[in-house]
DNA sequence: CGACCGATTGACGACCATCAAAGGTAGTGG
DNA sequence: CCACTACCTTTGATGGTCGTCAATCGGTCG
């Protein structure tokens, strides 16, 4: 695990900067938020389909993601959540959750009162727009993966997904020199995008051989962006993000 | 096309009611709204990636779908939007498009202006979190979608698609006796679950043949909801509707 | 050191894509 | 009213991408 750039308040006003204009006021009240930390192994539900959570989880270190299971035990893994992230925003206007949330790495979590949140937003209305939008845009990058996973082969498909998971973490300042933490397993990846293992692992092969991207443990390095992003047809609109990332 | 049910504004309300408890007041803000109607044919765009609507589209009448497509032009449909949908209501806080929306069938359409319905929001700040949990169930279908397209064998997936349109059809009263109107094609449910139209129809053969579904036109019979819901492993949780559908 | 987890490799097979062509059906126009 | 056309559905043959099964290798941690 990395160090923490900035405390969990930070994080989350820096989050929040890269898809809102917050004021210096709005920002004052974000510092005074009550985030409350614990931390996690890897591999664990944070939270289960079918709870109704009373508070919001923030990722401040690690990997997390959004997953759901077939009948038949299959799992979509629906969203990497990375540091700055709020995977279950929703259960602020959604009570049941309809989708498991666990940890990849162990993580650092900070957990917001659904009622902190609610009286904020209503001292401060401009921030409903703020959380709206943050769930807007997870919304739109769901929208993304299907036309990912449903429409481009498993080559471009994997390229895609390493754009955005390193313009993510870029956002929240975890990418420097082109290189970036990526712990998720070949496994996870492949649940990801709705392959198996063996496959994903082939095709990983594949991108390291075409000099796409390299890998030291789980230290990722793309030599040449414009490269990656156009094999993986990546184009960052989806992430409405207020200023340009990367290129 | 079938007659409307109701008038724009108390489809938009009944629409809300399946997700939302609405006050009679704010039943009554809402029969209120100013919604223009105007039509449209088949197979057209009504706002395309990269516009920035000032109005949001209201579904009265027909399918529409929204979509996207790759860069070599294969296109993932990834919503069906159904008489009371709002497609576009992510336009409210999502200044641009990243999304297509097109008309499946010929469509009745209603537009709502953002500004008239940021006033009403003031003015009615419940309603707030009748939209913001509108734009969440969206969401919660396109996660659905993914697990339902990467992980489900295309026989489970297409059983699983029938009996969402069913269940949402429902909520709005456009199902009869285990019947309803499915215009979309072979080609569309083919885009929108990431196969082939030759695959799809192939399915679609399959799914009559074990006496899942039956059809004639346009028509959708399903004898047996209870074989198909199991079929398709389809659990309505993901809708979120207050009232249990169907079954 | 042993156990475990994840990455890798190989052989084989299946699901679904691709290509091509022929039926049906509805809408259009002469 | 019928011919023509366009679109959708259906069918057949073939092939490839990716899944499945199984074993090995390598690194990490107690």
């Amino acid at each position: 695990m990395t160090n923490l750039l900035y405390t969990p308040n930070q994080l989350l006003i820096r989050k929040l900067e890269t898809i809102f204009d917050l004021t210096d006021e709005e920002k004052k009240a974000l510092m005074a938020l009550r985030i409350q930390t614990s931390e996690i192994k890897k591999k664990r539900d944070i939270v289960s389909i079918g709870d109704s959570p009373f508070q919001c989880c923030l990722i401040l270190e690690g990997f997390a993601c959004v997953y759901k299971l077939t009948i038949d035990g299959k799992r979509q893994i629906l969203a990497l959540q990375l540091p700055g992230d709020i995977p279950d925003l929703q259960s602020l206007h959604l009570n049941m959750l309809d989708i498991n949330i666990a940890s990849i790495t162990p993580c650092k979590l900070g957990f917001i009162q659904h009622e902190d949140l609610h009286t904020l937003c209503e001292r401060y209305p401009r921030l409903i727009a703020a959380f709206w939008r943050e769930t807007l845009v997870q919304a739109s990058i769901f929208r993304e993966w299907l036309l990912n996973n449903g429409q481009r082969d498993s080559y471009t498909r994997i390229a895609h997904l390493i754009c955005e998971i390193m313009v993510r973490l870029n956002v929240v300042g975890l990418v420097h020199n082109s290189s970036f933490d990526m712990p998720a397993t070949q496994d996870e990846l492949a649940d990801a995008t709705g392959m198996t293992p063996v496959h994903m692992n082939r095709v990983l092969q594949a991108l390291r051989a075409n000099g796409l991207i390299s890998n030291h443990k789980n230290k990722v390095t793309v030599p040449n962006w414009d490269k990656l992003k156009e094999t993986g047809q990546f184009e960052s609109l989806y992430l409405h993000l207020l200023n340009k990332p990367i290129s």
